[in-house]
DNA sequence: AATACATATTAAGATATGTGCATATGTCAA
DNA sequence: TTGACATATGCACATATCTTAATATGTATT
């Protein structure tokens, strides 16, 4: 406290950080990004269109898994399928996800922990 | 499989896809922010540089809880404390990471979520 | 040294989450 | 319509996570 705004500031920070739905929204990607299967099918898909069986293959997983992430993943607009015959080619929704992924890439290589 | 390049890809996106170390930190990056309490904590330092009473105060939150959350946060690297005498002082160790917030804000309300 | 205040840590309980099995649903081909 | 393949879903289990109370540690004041 020996800065004589600081009181002031911390007074009336309470009113100012109200937990907005926004916030959980925002919390809600964080989480759904916090997996290293949903990331691995994230990074999977933004190098190809795939198919749910295509994606058990290449990442090595069970389908179901698969088919457990993709529908989180779908939840949080983060990928989208259509349905093409039997298959349903998944891909990214958005490309702003990478931008995400890359900036975390950014901070995380930064602190030198890889 | 209509595009003849498709199967190619596919089959050597499994080599391309190792598990890298690199990922697992991201991963833990995005666990990390992946939690109301915490990216509460983060808004709030990005406000001011806050003590753990004033963070307990402002947030409405247990004491314990606070020390948990930014023990977990500075393990990461997102906030880093010097201590004040009988305080600690807690403040985001990177800007970088507001830019990641509100990169994730911004993919969230493009998808009007809230 | 004793006390008070600030922060960290340990342990425990409640809840959430990820995975895989079994099965259901959807789609095409014969 | 039956069979084969692709995907989704319900359930159960194991594990992880969040919070809290209780307590320990650190720091300043007297």
């Amino acid at each position: 406290m020996e800065d004589p705004k600081h009181l002031e500031i911390v007074t009336h920070l309470k009113d100012h950080l109200i937990v907005s739905s926004e916030l959980e929204n925002v919390v809600a990607l964080f989480k759904t990004l916090g997996d290293v299967t949903r990331v691995r099918i994230i990074l999977a898909l933004a190098e190809s269109t795939l198919s749910v069986t295509e994606l058990t293959e290449v990442l090595d997983l069970n389908q179901s898994t698969v088919s457990h992430q993709l529908s989180l993943l779908k939840q949080q607009n983060l990928v989208k399928g259509t349905r093409n015959g039997k298959n349903i080619h998944y891909e990214l929704s958005d490309r702003h996800i990478m931008t995400i992924v890359d900036q975390v890439k950014a901070h995380v290589s930064e602190h030198g922990r890889n």
